[in-house]
DNA sequence: ACTAAATGATACTAATATGGTATCTTTTTA
DNA sequence: TAAAAAGATACCATATTAGTATCATTTAGT
């Protein structure tokens, strides 16, 4: 199975949203990511450019300048990350589509995915991108 | 978002499955399953050979033949439809990845998505057609 | 034996998503 | 005014998903 509850992008986003919130003194620039992380440096411009649109980033035009956080990482949770990337979390349309399903409202499978579906969403939401750097010193 | 739980062939697997086991009594030739179901026919027929390979129908050629369960309802679940179209589930890889995670055996986001996959795997496991059918007199 | 109705096998195609590149513009500071 | 940054945007490569097309083989019934 390919299909991926966390992608390439989301994934970046996570180590560059890390490492920032360790040293976050500092304003960043994305070269200095990309020398630290190894991620392809327009891939993770685009990636910074849509925190930044998304308000998790502040950004600092013109020489000197970078990014920061403009929200804590332990208000930075993993579905607000894949939200940005990925769209919202949606795991499945009903399996018995109209003309087929003649009780959508009722269809046990459907019910059963979307239990699934919650328990996933509730999970993502408590894992912040701080309680992810507790028991890592590093990235 | 776009990664899926339940691809559209695995989708169809299940229409046809639970289709053939509320009429078992008959060996079920393609042609009838894409006219109940409007499912398109090649495509059908692909996901119908490949469920006989994996061993779910048996296959009946020539005139008169089609396919039979060779599996009771109450004996195929959820996961074995996944498996069989879109291989085993894994929804996740370390998102810190080598050379950049330094202890990835304890990564707590990696242990946090595996405790998130472990649950769907469990909860895909007691999901059988069977039990699709139990509150659904026709599909 | 012949034909129609079925599956088996397999190769091809189209659409979409993912994972990027490339390039040009704008802003800021030294 | 030049260098170093981000902003905007269009493009490209690859993989996956979804589906088509075709020909060969098997079988039942006449």
């Amino acid at each position: 199975m390919k299909g991926k509850l966390i992608t390439r992008d989301t994934d970046y986003a996570v180590r560059a949203l890390c490492f920032m919130a360790i040293n976050e003194e500092e304003i960043m620039p994305v070269d200095k990511l990309v020398e630290e992380l190894k991620i392809p440096r327009p891939f993770l411009r685009k990636i910074m450019q849509m925190l930044n649109k998304k308000g998790i980033l502040h950004s600092y035009k013109g020489k000197g300048g970078g990014f920061a956080l403009s929200v804590s990482p332990d208000r930075i949770f993993l579905t607000d990350l894949i939200e940005v990337f990925q769209g919202p979390l949606k795991l499945n349309e009903c399996i018995f589509k109209k003309n087929i399903c003649p009780n959508i409202n009722t269809c046990p499978l459907k019910k059963r995915i979307d239990k699934i579906e919650d328990y996933i969403k509730t999970q993502l939401q408590s894992i912040s991108l701080h309680s992810l750097l507790e028991k890592n010193s590093k990235i």
